[in-house]
DNA sequence: GCTCGCCTTAGACCATTAGTCTAAACCGGC
DNA sequence: GCCGGTTTAGACTAATGGTCTAAGGCGAGC
């Protein structure tokens, strides 16, 4: 866990690390990623580093949880899921979706740093790391099925396991695939509308 | 590339040298796998070890590229698929990968490797390696994929790379949720017809 | 039977990695 | 001015993947 310490920091040493980190990780992914070059862009010592942070999963951990925060806040909360019927339920998400890309296609750092975390979060070895990212991901989507399936917009004859890892399967796949063509926003509506029809298509009751 | 002379040595030599790295790279996956502990393992030196494969992505790729072609021996290959209409489309598909999945789950540890396999294969980084492997898989989707839109199966109205990266993405998960459930024989096919049934439901016309 | 030359092997060595640890520097309170 | 806890510097460790050189092994030609 990050040490609170790290957060007395003034700010511009605290964004001095973040944005090394950042940089650093966005480029090569995590496991390639050397803490030693982000410590020495960053400008401190390796001491310091290891007082601030637990290591190198803690602070890859803490800049994921940090700028998807601040993702989400560009972006806002989504919203309300269960009221209206499927068609309804259905262009919510389409709607939210598409903003969650346009956020994510204007920071394509930020999209480097997620499409790394698609990447690793497969690997067992590496859930302890992802924790509670991978956790609050989970919740996300399984609200959201949960809620589509009170509207009866998703059927309900599966393991929610089942439907959860799909449709996280499915948005990785498609994340990484919108993020590969660099769409603009006079495609990004269309392409996003697509991918909901095949998610909706997978899931729907 | 793998080098000619390690396909000249004894037999049991070349067995050694893969039973240790399929020991290591399915318990540990890719990145945290010691090439060192598999040179100990099968009682070899470093040098013979590099004069045998390139380094370490060299002899993973082996090892999958290996382990895949006796899985797809054990199996044989897949039936004729644009003969019939779309049901009988999707019924071919789903027996295919319904013996896949028997296969894959009576070798845990093949089914470990294409796990860990799938993890890293999103990596850029790391696709060089990947290589034809990838190539191998995606050239298997597009074909089935094409087929399918033969007979009217798949929508035809998407980027045929969309439609495969989903369906990747769709069958890692799907794959990867199935072998931690553990299926036994009698809950298996019921399962396999659920997820053919959500791969459909993504991308029929 | 001997020797020459090439294929193979052994393992020391290198740069780099994440992570540990100790000692010094700093700085506010008295 | 100095005392004591907080912070920093960076040497150090164990392990990694990969390189390289020198020796061993062994068969062909004579």
């Amino acid at each position: 866990m990050v040490r609170p310490r790290f957060t007395k920091l003034p700010l511009e040493q605290q964004q001095a690390i973040l944005q090394a980190a950042l940089d650093e990780f966005a480029a090569h992914g995590f496991h390639d990623a050397s803490l030693n070059r982000v410590i020495d862009t960053a400008g401190i010592s390796k001491g310091s580093m290891y007082y601030y942070f637990d290591g190198k999963e803690d602070l890859y951990a803490y800049l994921v949880r940090t700028e998807l925060a601040g993702l989400f806040a560009r972006v806002g909360t989504l919203p309300e899921l269960d009221i209206g019927d499927a068609d309804a339920f259905w262009a919510v998400l389409e709607d939210y979706y598409l903003q969650l890309m346009r956020a994510l296609t204007a920071s394509p750092q930020l999209a480097a740093l997620l499409r790394g975390w698609a990447a690793a979060s497969k690997n067992p070895a590496f859930q302890a790391a992802q924790g509670d990212i991978e956790q609050a991901s989970l919740h996300w989507i399984e609200q959201a099925l949960t809620a589509g399936q009170r509207v009866g917009a998703v059927r309900d004859d599966l393991p929610s396991s089942l439907l959860i890892a799909v449709v996280m399967g499915m948005g990785q796949a498609m994340d990484i695939w919108l993020m590969s063509q660099q769409p603009g926003e006079d495609t990004l509506p269309g392409l996003v509308s697509d991918l909901i029809s095949m998610i909706r298509g997978a899931v729907s009751a």
